[in-house]
DNA sequence: CGTCCAGTTGACCTCCATCAAAAAGTGTGG
DNA sequence: CCACACTTTTTGATGGAGGTCAACTGGACG
């Protein structure tokens, strides 16, 4: 497993950062770096047992949750640097399953070393605080947007969003390629497909973006944030 | 500060749980235990800095999450043995508020000795991941709720999740006391406080429910669990 | 006893879901 | 390279679940 974590370029943003270097001591890599995971394939299913958590090297992720009965919903997409896998800290195995958008490729951090290593690493321990409160902090927003916005607010969100979290990886803000169908932006913010192209379409004509199937071009940043905070409650 | 973690009712849903005993040995003691709230008082409010986790002892208590534009939402209702605070670990500051719906009491625990103790309490960091692991998973269900169901089922589940609480804390399953009002129960769910009464209205006249004001018996518990996952997508 | 807030219920309306159809794009095999 | 099948996206027409507005009821409390 060649790459390692003090050349890794995620270093900034993946939470184990190159804490890692070390290994563990017990005979085992703690880091199983730069495994591959093709458009299509899952990196885990609901169900599965717990043993990894990932970061997201490269590529493009979505996690979905299913219903009893049948229903899904997306839960979030993750790009570079994102984990993966934290909510089956608890319960032992995984709740949602992590499906690759792209072909894509990801660091596996196996957690039970993790959580023995308080005491060589405690920075680690902090790290992962830190990511998993994120996680907490952004599924509340996640929450009020499903619970107070219109679909065309939603969909603004969304792509300020993705704009937002392109950038601070070195992308360009404003001209993108969507990695997951309307389907899935549907069900993520609690949408039909034909709603989200209707907002999408809307946006065009008001000329706040250019959008050709998956590639959109932002025109008009301030525009779409005016789109938000419109309603009154 | 007389109770101590040993001799708490919470021992065994509380996450520090008796790990606490023996303080940190920087000469402050490691948890305020037994802080009380008044009915109405904030425990923290967005924006604070973040200093302590939270249990609850007794009580309820609710979280609000405030937009820019002055739209609110409830994210969560807290009861015995509930963690608070930990979506501020990441930011250092508290990103909702939290509401004493009852007078109540709560734990306090120094997270920087919780972030730094490791090395001696390893069982400890691992109780606080699988809570906020927890955290995480119960709010992707939340999130399910707000994206595909109907507001009939929204209230089901609502109403069969704290019946469950109320049971795993021993108190009765089947009849008790809501501590918020119509409209925080249909601003954690994402309807208008007339839509809630009206489910609770029906869930009366199909004989699945007494219910006056705030006092709930729950007559059909099949009947209600019936309700969700009758939706096809 | 009057005030105030929470809750209930009704009438109406709006936003988004649903259903449908066509267009555009993608992949596969001949 | 083209034909064909299939998926994704767009757009229109219609309907319904839940929001909005309003009036009324009933406890709680001074």
């Amino acid at each position: 497993m060649p790459p390692h974590c003090s050349i890794c370029d995620l270093r900034e943003v993946c939470f184990p950062c190159d804490l890692m270097l070390q290994g563990t001591g017990h005979g085992n890599p703690m880091v199983i770096s730069d495994r591959r995971i093709k458009q299509g394939e899952t990196l885990f299913r609901a169900g599965d047992d717990f043993h990894y958590l990932y970061t997201v090297r490269s590529g493009f992720f979505k996690t979905v949750q299913t219903l009893e009965d049948g229903r899904e919903q997306v839960t979030g997409f993750q790009m570079s640097g994102d984990m993966l896998g934290a909510d089956a800290i608890g319960p032992h195995f995984h709740g949602c399953t992590a499906v690759a958008l792209e072909d894509s490729r990801v660091c596996a951090i196996l957690y039970s070393h993790i959580d023995s290593l308080g005491d060589t690493m405690p920075e680690l321990q902090h790290r992962l605080h830190m990511a998993m409160s994120s996680e907490i902090v952004r599924e509340h927003s996640v929450m009020l947007l499903l619970g107070m916005m219109t679909a065309k607010e939603r969909v603004a969100v969304f792509l300020l969003n993705l704009s937002q979290r392109l950038k601070a990886r070195g992308y360009s803000p404003t001209e993108f390629v969507l990695r997951m169908t309307r389907r899935d932006v549907g069900s993520y913010l609690g949408l039909k497909l034909e709603t989200v192209s209707r907002m999408i379409s809307k946006f065009r004509d008001d000329g706040l973006v250019s959008a050709a199937q998956r590639h959109i071009r932002v025109l008009d940043l301030a525009g779409l944030k005016r789109c938000i905070k419109q309603v009154e409650n």
